[in-house]
Formats: C-alpha cells, sequence, structure tokens
DNA sequence: TCACGGAATATTTTT
DNA sequence: TATTCCGTGA
C-alpha cells in the first residue's frame, strides 16, 4: 500500500466488507476472487478500478473485461462517479471487442487488411450454407449436417480446443461417415475466409492468442500498455481466452479475476469453470478471497438456492448466506397448461404492480427465447408493457442485415456475401446470376467501379439500373454514416414493402437503425460495433402503446439475466424436457450445466420468487400430454418451496391455496 | 435460370 | 416453425 488508508478519498473501509476490502486493496500479484451471487461482486469490481486510479496507476494502463461491453461501461462510469471521470479512461470491454481493437492495430501481423470484416453468427452460417451448396454435399446419401450444425462444429472444435474429428466422434457421432466432407468444408470455409478478410468469432480469439504467442514484440508491448488486468465472469471463460490472459499478463502479474463457479453457464460455447481451479497453477502466488456474504435475496430464496445447488454431483465450496430477515418462501405454481401458465403470471404482476412494485423491479425467466410466446401474447393482450431480451436478435432480422450489406460492400468490395444478399433482393436475379455478377464486380476495386462494370440482362435491367445509381451516389468519405444510411434505406425501402408484409414495423427498425448510425462517424467501427454487441432487444417488443421506457418489466432467458436482479422473478416452463432442457438429459455434464442455470434464475431475486410450470402441454403429434415439473426442483419439502396450482383440468378445479402476499 | 410450393426434418443458451 | 431440398411451370 502506497499511502495510508485516511489519505485515499473514498473509505473504503467503510464502503466494504472484510473480503470485499480484501479484494479492492490487494492491487499487486495474482488475486482469485470466488464471488457468490449477489455478494457484490460488481460493486467489488467498481471499487477496485477507483482503487487503482487513486493509487496513481494510469488509468489507461487498467484493462476490465467482462462479459459484455455494457457491463464494463457501466462498471466504469460507476467507478467515475465514486472517484471522478479518470475512470473513464480504463480501457474496459470483452474478450472479442478487445482482439478486434488489437486484431486492427497489428493487422499486418497476421496477414489480414485493418479494415476486416466481422463476420456474426448468421454471416457464418450463410457462408459455410453457400460453401456446402456449391460443393454438392446436400446431396450426399444420407443426412449431412445442416449449416447450422456445422457452424456449431466448427466454432466447439475451436472454443473446447478439440479438433473436429474429436467434436464429431464425442457430440455427433452418426456424421462420422461424413467425416472428410465435414473437414473438406471446413478447409473451404477457412480459405474463404481468408480470401475475403472475414473474421468469425472464434478467429478473433484465436488470432489474437497466436498473435501474442508469436510475436514476443507484441506481447511485451501490449503488456507494458495493460499493467493490471481485471476479468469479470471468469468461470465462463474457455481456454483460448485463459491463455490470452496468460499472455497479457507482465512480469508483475498483476492479474485479478472473478468468478463463482457454480454459475458457470456456457459450457456450450466452450467454457470451463474449471479454469478457475487452474488459475492459481498458472500463476504461482496466487491470493484467494472469497466473498461469501449475500446482499441481494431474502433468506427463504437463499435457502431453495442452496437445496439446488446442493444437488450437483460436483461439490461447490460455498454456501450463500445473509444477514436480511424477513421474506416468504418461494411457490411452485402449478398450472393447468401453458395458457394459464402466461395467465397466473399476468395475474400476479398485476397484484404486485398494485401494491407498488415497479414494473422494472419485475422479470419473467426462461430457459430458451421462444418459451415466452404465449406470455408475450397475453401479456400484449392485458397492455402490460415489457421488454424482452436475448433469444432472437435485432440485428439478425432480415431488413437490417439488408441494409448492412449495402455499407458492407463498400468497405470491402470482394464481400460475396454481401453482394449475394444485394443482388437476390433484385426480381430475375437467383443464385446464378449472382455469381456471375459477382464474377465481374470483384475484378473491380470499389463498389462503384464494380457496379458499373456489369451489363445486365434485359429482365432485370431496370432494377439493377436502380441499383447502379444508389451506389453512384454512395460515398464513404464524403458522406456520414447516417447519411450513407438515409440513401440506402431510401433505395431499400420499395424492396422491403415488396418482400414482407409487415412493411411498416420493418421501417420502424430501420429508423431505429438511423439513429443509432447517428453515433457513429466511421463505417467500419459501426459494423464492427454491430457485429460485436448487437442492441439485443427488438424494438418492435414494446406492444404497449405510449409507456415509458424505463418502466417495463423484463422477459429474459436466463443467460442473458446473468448478473442482473430484480425484486420478483418468475421463472416459468419449470418442467422436465424444457428446463433441464431434453437434449441434454442424457449427459452428465450438460445436465449439471442446467441445474447451475436454475440457481443462477433463483438467485436473481431479492425478495419474491414463483416457479411455474403447465400441467399439460401441447405437443406436436401427441396432442395434449401431460408433463412431470423440473427435477430441479421436485421434492423440496414444503417449508422450502410452497405449492399452489391456477386453473382447471379436466373439469376438476385445483384447490389452490390462498394467494397470501397480494391479495 | 428463376420462382414457388410441397414435403421432410429437427427444435437451446451467446460473443 | 424455419430450413432445406426437390419438382414443376414459366
Amino acid at each position: 500500500m502506497t499511502k495510508s488508508e485516511k489519505n485515499f478519498r473514498i473509505s473504503y473501509t467503510d464502503a466494504l466488507n472484510p473480503s470485499q476490502l480484501k479484494a479492492v486493496t490487494c492491487t499487486r500479484g495474482p488475486l482469485l476472487v470466488i464471488a457468490g451471487a449477489g455478494s457484490g461482486k460488481t460493486r467489488t469490481l467498481t471499487f477496485r478500478v477507483a482503487r487503482l486510479v487513486e493509487e496513481g496507476i494510469p488509468p489507461g494502463s487498467i484493462l476490465l473485461l467482462t462479459f459484455t461491453r455494457k457491463a464494463a461501461g457501466e462498471m466504469l462510469k460507476r467507478a467515475s462517479k465514486l472517484l471522478d471521470e479518470r475512470c473513464e479512461r480504463v480501457a474496459g470491454g470483452t474478450f472479442h471487442s478487445f482482439a478486434n481493437m488489437v486484431l486492427r492495430r497489428f493487422s499486418s501481423r497476421i496477414g489480414f487488411d485493418s479494415s476486416f470484416v466481422i463476420m456474426d453468427r448468421s454471416d457464418t452460417e450463410s457462408l459455410i450454407g453457400m460453401l456446402r451448396r456449391e460443393l454438392g454435399y446436400g446431396k450426399l446419401f444420407g443426412a449431412f449436417p445442416k449449416k447450422q450444425t456445422l457452424a456449431t462444429i466448427f466454432s466447439r472444435s475451436l472454443n473446447k480446443s478439440l479438433s473436429i474429428e474429436e467434436v464429431i466422434l464425442n457430440d455427433y457421432p452418426h456424421f462420422e461417415p461424413f467425416m472428410e466432407e465435414v473437414l473438406q468444408l471446413y478447409r473451404a470455409y477457412g480459405k474463404q475466409k481468408r480470401e475475403h478478410s472475414f473474421l468469425d468469432f472464434d478467429d478473433l480469439l484465436i488470432l489474437l492468442r497466436n498473435l501474442l504467442a508469436e510475436n514476443q514484440d507484441v506481447r511485451s508491448s501490449l503488456s507494458r500498455q495493460y499493467q493490471y488486468l481485471m476479468v469479470d465472469e471468469y468461470q465462463d471463460t474457455n481456454a483460448i481466452q485463459a491463455e490470452i490472459i496468460y499472455l497479457l499478463a507482465g512480469p508483475e502479474k498483476n492479474v485479478m479475476v472473478v468468478g463463482d463457479d457454480s454459475q458457470s453457464i456456457y459450457a456450450f460455447r466452450g467454457a470451463n469453470f474449471r479454469n478457475i481451479m487452474e488459475f492459481p497453477k498458472r500463476f504461482p502466488g496466487t491470493k484467494i478471497v472469497r466473498i461469501e456474504e449475500n446482499y441481494r435475496s431474502v433468506q427463504p430464496i437463499l435457502k431453495l438456492a442452496n437445496v439446488i445447488i446442493d444437488r450437483a454431483a460436483e461439490k461447490y465450496t460455498k454456501v450463500l448466506y445473509t444477514r436480511k430477515q424477513g421474506g416468504v418462501p418461494p411457490t411452485l405454481v402449478r398450472a393447468a397448461d401453458e395458457n394459464h401458465q402466461s395467465r397466473f403470471v399476468v395475474e400476479t404482476i398485476k397484484k404486485m404492480v398494485r401494491k407498488g412494485i415497479p414494473y422494472e423491479q419485475i422479470a419473467v425467466l426462461f430457459r430458451a427465447g421462444f418459451h415466452s410466446f404465449d406470455l408475450e401474447i397475453e401479456l400484449g393482450k392485458q397492455g402490460l408493457p415489457f421488454v424482452k431480451v436475448g433469444g432472437f436478435k435485432f440485428m439478425e432480422s432480415a431488413h437490417i442485415k439488408d441494409v448492412l450489406a449495402y455499407l458492407r460492400v463498400l468497405l470491402t468490395c470482394a464481400d460475396r456475401l454481401s453482394w449475394y444478399r444485394i443482388l437476390l433482393l433484385i426480381e430475375n436475379i437467383g443464385p446464378q446470376t449472382a455469381q456471375k455478377i459477382y464474377d465481374t464486380i470483384s475484378k473491380k476495386h470499389t463498389a462503384k467501379e464494380g457496379i458499373n462494370a456489369v451489363r445486365p440482362h434485359k429482365s432485370y435491367s431496370k432494377p439493377f439500373g436502380r441499383l447502379n445509381t444508389l451506389f453512384q451516389k454512395l460515398d464513404v468519405k464524403s458522406m456520414s454514416v447516417a447519411q450513407l444510411g438515409e440513401v440506402i434505406i431510401e433505395y431499400y425501402g420499395p424492396l422491403m414493402e415488396n418482400r414482407f408484409d409487415d412493411y411498416p414495423k420493418r421501417m420502424k427498425d430501420l429508423e431505429q437503425l438511423l439513429s443509432i448510425m447517428a453515433r457513429y462517424h466511421r463505417v467500419d467501427l459501426f459494423l464492427a460495433d454491430m457485429a460485436l454487441e448487437p442492441p439485443n432487444t427488438s424494438m418492435d417488443d414494446v406492444l404497449f402503446a405510449g409507456s415509458s421506457s424505463d418502466n417495463r418489466l423484463t422477459l429474459s432467458t436466463i443467460h442473458s439475466a446473468k448478473g442482473l436482479e430484480w425484486n420478483s422473478v418468475f421463472i416459468i416452463w419449470a418442467l422436465d424436457g424444457r428446463f433441464p432442457s431434453a437434449h441434454g438429459l442424457e449427459r452428465p455434464e450438460e445436465l449439471e450445466e442446467e441445474l447451475r442455470l436454475m440457481y443462477v434464475a433463483t438467485t436473481r431475486a431479492k425478495e419474491y420468487l414463483y416457479i411455474v410450470y403447465p400441467m399439460q402441454v401441447y405437443t406436436r403429434g401427441l396432442g395434449m400430454a401431460s408433463c412431470t415439473p423440473s427435477r430441479f426442483v421436485e421434492g423440496i419439502p414444503e417449508t422450502i418451496l410452497q405449492r399452489q396450482s391456477f386453473g382447471r383440468v379436466n373439469r376438476q378445479r385445483f384447490y389452490s391455496h390462498d394467494d397470501h402476499y397480494w391479495r
């Protein structure tokens, strides 16, 4: 410690509990912080940033890596409020956005142009789909994996550091006969990316690791620049990310990682919570701090959470406790069917709101994006304002991607994927014609020249003329991002009208996109951001006219709810087969992850928690089928998880406990 | 060569 | 429910 405590502007000893304080003041050397749910992890990180800055460390030499860029931004903002605006100059973001920045700076070292394009998941799939078709593998005898599956296999191979062969043998043994073809396709995909200067999400990580591992000068330059590393959500990093941290750490090894092994929910993406256990081995002399006191939830909720996580085969090392008094046990609600489940949630929320709980303090959580469809309809009918997070994405909808395609070809004339998008929108141009036109265009260096060189066939010459006019107007150098957007939308509007019958709704999305564009002054940075951190809520999700943007309840996948908290939480579809999802039932490690997911969901609630499941579900083929509640919440004593019913089944009304607190 | 319709098939979570 | 493949007609 460079100064005595009283010389600091912030009184750390008053603001933090002893273990938090230890995590904050231990600023030198490797440090592992195990922080339970609701234990003030964000607070700890925030104070630690302020502390480092107060100790006189230049903000620019602190790097804070988090799971979303939003999380990093908020922490730095909070730190600024605590101390001063110096904290805003701390470098923060996700591994992917950090990689993006570094790789652009050192692009020549990795053999790429600095204006490389980042492919999101759907770009990746389209490109794979294109190659799959070209190579003719779709027509092979038997079922060749689809583009989506192929993308998953490729990604898993990198993120879990396994070969393609291993992934197929482990997870997709039924594709073993196609091993050679899949490998062929994988090589073609890699070649295509290199030729087009495309990087997918996984390339960002791999190339950053390779850059650091193979270029000693780059490595030491970066570790001199970032002398203090902080990594949030360490349980959800994979082997490559752990290696990046290792390579980035300078001789001082000022590396702090924070995580909670019982909240690891991204193994499907290659995350390995054992990274936490291995951290002290990689960094000898690591200090370990545990933060176990929970400030979020009332005791009855923690009790249930502890019972749930206790069912895990893996024994986690901490038990949450709280000094918060009061609270009522969470409730397991049996609803007659899916619609009753929705209606129960809506009814209860109405009662809560009447009692003074604001909408923004209420959330409904579920395993998968589509689980909320019926509820969304019900909320719309009743006029309750909500916002949906996770699941399908604004940025991935066709009309948004279409508009981005015009911008992308302005930067990279060789972007075949985007040219296909653009050309296929024109009547009478199909894949064959698009390829021919692309061949002509890609010989030129700019989109303007390229499109001018095309001699269109009569059948589409008129609409093609419009496209040509568009590209003569577009000029990256003299126009702002928003101006480019406006001209593009002017061209695209009529095409969209033709293509989609929900044209007005999509037009609103485009207006929204324009207002986002107005915040950027460089097209390449705008495009990179849209791929790395797309706005993850769709604008038309607000079914309630005139609701203010801040007073809405939240519908969210559990994955997207990570790190967040609400006064009242509903978990719906707590059915075996849905949650845990049928997918993971056979594999013990996947089932284990589902259990941790349930644990994460329950620990989001501060005061009230309902776990709801429908008794009967309509499934295609079977009609109405009875269901069993999730194994994660079955057989828990009523003193910990009380029971309630809602609706009627087979003409017999359920008995229902009195609705204790919302009457 | 394009557009469209029918049939078959697989269905999670995210940077 | 969306994707993908295949057949048919223009």
